[in-house]
DNA sequence: AATAAATGTTAAACTAGTTTAACTTCCTTT
DNA sequence: AAAGGAAGTTAAACTAGTTTAACATTTATT
């Protein structure tokens, strides 16, 4: 059951007793979304905080000329949401898609607040959790700075060798901020080089 | 006295009474750094979460090849620290260096955790600031990524108006993540468009 | 099995940003 | 007031990554 893998996964930062899990379980719900299902649309207020147990989504930005920025990828048992528009409820600048039939479970920001105020475990595993996130997200800003895009490949593919799997190549390279052209020619290099 | 203007940031967004206040008073330390000097160094453990009363900071990366990136700068109200050192404190990869002289209010990572448990509002606020934070960082990535190096130079100084004006311009090169030489070339065509 | 659609490749011409190096201006320190 | 260092500028040669466009391969649909 869906919930259970949420469950799981919370024990290995906190534990939970049996009413707290309770109390969890009353204030969450479980969604499948099919491939190619959006769960966020840019322009759309961000209404959940999405924890995936199954599946594969891409968040991205569309710019002004139509292309799409991948802004980040999500994977089982990864936070997904357009942060921005979920703290604030207004319209989100990012869209979340699924690559994959993808299924989640889902807080609302209402039931996310009332967590916090119950379970004060909650409000601190969430603290640590985005701590973490952006502490990565700074990571990545100095990589792409001080890296050429082939070792930012090489890096993302020791990074997450889960998803490039997954992923087909050209979002790959949206989300290294290349063109999936250059891509393709850096693997041909790569290749060459072994 | 530079504890009040941490009261007077507070109070926009928390409200604390004077027990609070005492509490939290017990649980800081006051500092001044003088201009040049390092608050946190590569490869040292991060001590302390530094909210800046008064001065100016940068936060930067040093790589292989003695080059600096500029991370982040600090200023007035902001919190500074090498934060994936601190919260794991483990060594830090960033240097904080102060470019004025700087006055910091002090956290150490003990404090901190005490000060969360004891004013729970305390964690909330943090929790808050951490999440804007984040939000800001993706945002970063996505405009390093969708705008040129001279759109990146407008956005940086309409969004910081005030650290462009206390901070040298090789430094504002280097938080965009381009050389001196092309930001020199920027504003020279940005003179001549007018 | 056939066709269309999505994904991936190659290569040539191009451009945004880097490198190097020489020079200028401004700021400190004596 | 002079001298030295830090910060900023200019320009030429270069390179990492883009653009365009044509083609190849894989995947999905009938």
């Amino acid at each position: 059951m869906q919930f259970q893998s949420l469950i799981n996964y919370l024990s290995t930062f906190i534990s939970l007793d049996e009413n707290e899990q309770d109390i969890l379980a009353s204030k969450v719900t479980h969604r499948t979304y099919l491939k190619n299902q959006y769960m966020v649309q840019q322009g759309d207020v961000c209404k959940y905080v999405n924890f995936i147990t199954s599946g594969c989504t891409k968040t991205f930005y569309l710019d002004n000329d139509g292309t799409e920025h991948i802004v980040m990828f999500g994977i089982e048992n990864w936070w997904i949401a357009d942060l921005g528009s979920f703290i604030t409820q207004s319209p989100a600048d990012y869209n979340v898609q699924c690559i994959e039939t993808t299924e989640v479970i889902q807080f609302t920001h209402q039931n996310l607040e009332s967590l916090y105020t119950q379970i004060p475990k909650l409000e601190r595993f969430f603290r640590k959790i985005i701590e973490r996130a952006l502490v990565a997200s700074q990571k990545r800003i100095v990589r792409n700075f001080t890296h050429s895009a082939k070792d930012n490949y090489l890096i993302f593919k020791e990074l997450y060798p889960k998803i490039e799997q997954r992923v087909p190549q050209y979002m790959i390279a949206s989300y290294l901020g290349i063109t999936k052209e250059f891509l393709s020619k850096i693997k041909s290099e790569l290749i060459f080089e072994k």
